[in-house]
DNA sequence: TTGAAAGCGATACCAA
DNA sequence: TTGGTATCGCTTTCAA
């Protein structure tokens, strides 16, 4: 005992009674006397005991309340939103989130993954459904519910809350080519794990070329999709030569990048250049005009996705699928060709 | 045995050795034959064998690898960034975060370190100062290093890393009283442990009036610091009635919320407003103009915070503050008075 | 209503 | 180089 920790049969000694009714009294489990129960209190708060929930844990065979969370970055207010609403859901129930920040790596992610299992975890949430063939077996193996976010997945490991992101970069590209727009550009970054980005662009460029149009693409490497690279990859994206005339963005904030970029080289928006973003992200709120985006609920997605994980832990069924959707958000920053 | 688990006894049964022996291998403690590591570890990969770290801290009687660490909020990049320090380099050196969403509210903070000493973490990181008395005592009984980041706080329960945010306030409003404003403002939220936000606000006013000048405020309650609060509370604040020449923002995020009102009512920044954030936030990045700002490392006051408490653990000398640091940056929101 | 004993999965310690 | 046994703090099970 090098702790100076008390334990359950200190307390229990101190309190005249045997480690099983200290036990009992302390799980309010019933069996026992008002006045025994009294005396062990008594006890308790005297000595300052603190339960060790390891060995409750351990001796129970039981799951812990831990549920691990892996989050691919926090440098902008995306994901954390999305922690947000896990942590809170979770909180509100008493589990508690185990961070694992993979930086967008799956390899990361994998290490993570066995060392986070090995605490018995009472489930997990994943961002992204990539992983490697070792996360799978071991993910397969455990025994807990996997909770996959972001990204939609028709065939999860076991349970998906997302977005489809395929058909809000679709629905984004026809409403664009639907105002006339033909050449268009695409901004955004490149992670190994950004599929979900990635299936925007694919399903913009879809939807563009459906139209008979074309897309520019430029990706920022090795940056996360903030103001500034949204500043730049305009500027690099312009200064291709390639004709544009309208972009589409990863997120908003490298929108609003975009749309700084253009002010600083008077490019009029949408006149010059139409500028479409995604996520309906808090920054948009103070621009003086709308912006042309796609509203996507952060926070409601991260509770959804500890719901279902606390509704599986339950026992409770539940579908395996949720789609939290989307609604594209028409703005001032994209017009109909012609009529500006 | 519920759980399908596999137990190191069913290892070494496997491979036809002791428990210890399969033990020392995993380990890699040294002390057993090449056949004896093949054996045990065919077995290892067959069953597809994961060790129970619960049971592995329970025997040792030793901590976990978990670092409780206690975040107010993640709506804004600011602790975002700092809980990407701290996971980051708890991360490398093979630590847990485990959090805890404050929502700002000391009770939620004492019930989540209630909960998180029961799993015998190896330590924890808390934001802010402010603690209830059961926390206290709790923490000061856990015997594990405390680690209170973002107040710099002079006498810590136990270790500290943070910022002036005292000082950095008084040196803007120094700053700006040096510029020849008299008539201030300041623009910010309210939260329970907002002490921080709260030592800038005292900061600023106590050096606005060694100048003889006035402080009008404005906050925006039950509000995260971030763009929208900035825009609304400019509006508020500014339609109070008071003269105000010059605003000071809880954050940067806050300030241009400001500049973008000031942009909606025709009103010049600095001419006939002059405005100051604080915190070096990635949306100033693509501004085409310097705004007034205290930087301020997020990440790397995340970062030492781990140091730190890595340090502490294991066994090497730190001091018990750590001040950050900070560094006004002038920018072209504010002028000269009678210059512009 | 209460308690004694066994056991959870690993490690420490001592023997062989 | 290997293994037996006790042990960590608590709960489960069975008896009283």
């Amino acid at each position: 005992m090098k702790n100076n920790k008390v334990s359950l049969a200190e307390v229990a000694k101190a309190a005249g009674v045997s480690k099983m009714t200290a036990s009992r009294v302390l799980r309010d489990e019933g069996g026992f006397s008002e006045s025994t129960r009294d005396k062990v209190m008594a006890q308790v708060e005297r000595l300052g005991y603190l339960p060790n929930r390891l060995a409750t844990v351990f001796a129970g065979d039981k799951k812990s309340t831990f549920v691990g969370v892996s989050i691919p970055d926090l440098g902008n207010e995306v994901f954390g939103m999305v922690l947000e609403g896990i942590d809170r859901k979770l909180g509100a129930f008493s589990h508690q989130s185990v961070l694992g920040l993979t930086q967008h790596a799956l390899d990361q992610e994998e290490s993570w993954i066995e060392t986070v299992l090995s605490w018995q975890p009472a489930g997990l949430i994943l961002t992204g459904r990539s992983h490697t063939p070792k996360s799978l077996v071991m993910l397969k193996g455990a025994g807990v519910p996997v909770v996959e976010i972001w990204d939609l997945n028709s065939s999860p490991i076991d349970l998906c809350v997302g977005v489809n992101h395929f058909d809000s970069g679709y629905d984004m590209g026809r409403y664009l080519t639907g105002l006339g727009y033909r050449k268009l550009g695409y901004v955004g970054t490149s992670h190994d794990t950004a599929n979900a980005a990635t299936a925007r662009m694919n399903g913009f460029t879809k939807a563009v070329q459906d139209a008979d149009g074309q897309v520019t693409r430029h990706l920022c490497l090795h940056d996360v999709p903030g103001f500034y690279p949204g500043y730049y990859g305009t500027e690099q994206l312009l200064s291709s030569g390639a004709e544009i005339e309208a972009i589409f963005y990863q997120n908003d904030n490298m929108a609003v990048g975009g749309i700084h970029y253009c002010a600083a080289r008077n490019l009029s928006v949408p006149g010059d250049i139409a500028i479409a973003g995604w996520g309906d992200l808090p920054i948009l709120s103070i621009l003086p005009y709308r912006v042309t985006t796609v509203h996507v609920s952060h926070l409601k997605l991260g509770q959804v996705a500890a719901e279902v994980l606390l509704a599986s832990l339950d026992g409770t069924p539940t579908q395996d699928v949720h789609d939290i959707g989307f609604r594209l958000v028409p703005g001032a920053t994209t017009g109909q060709v012609g009529r500006i």
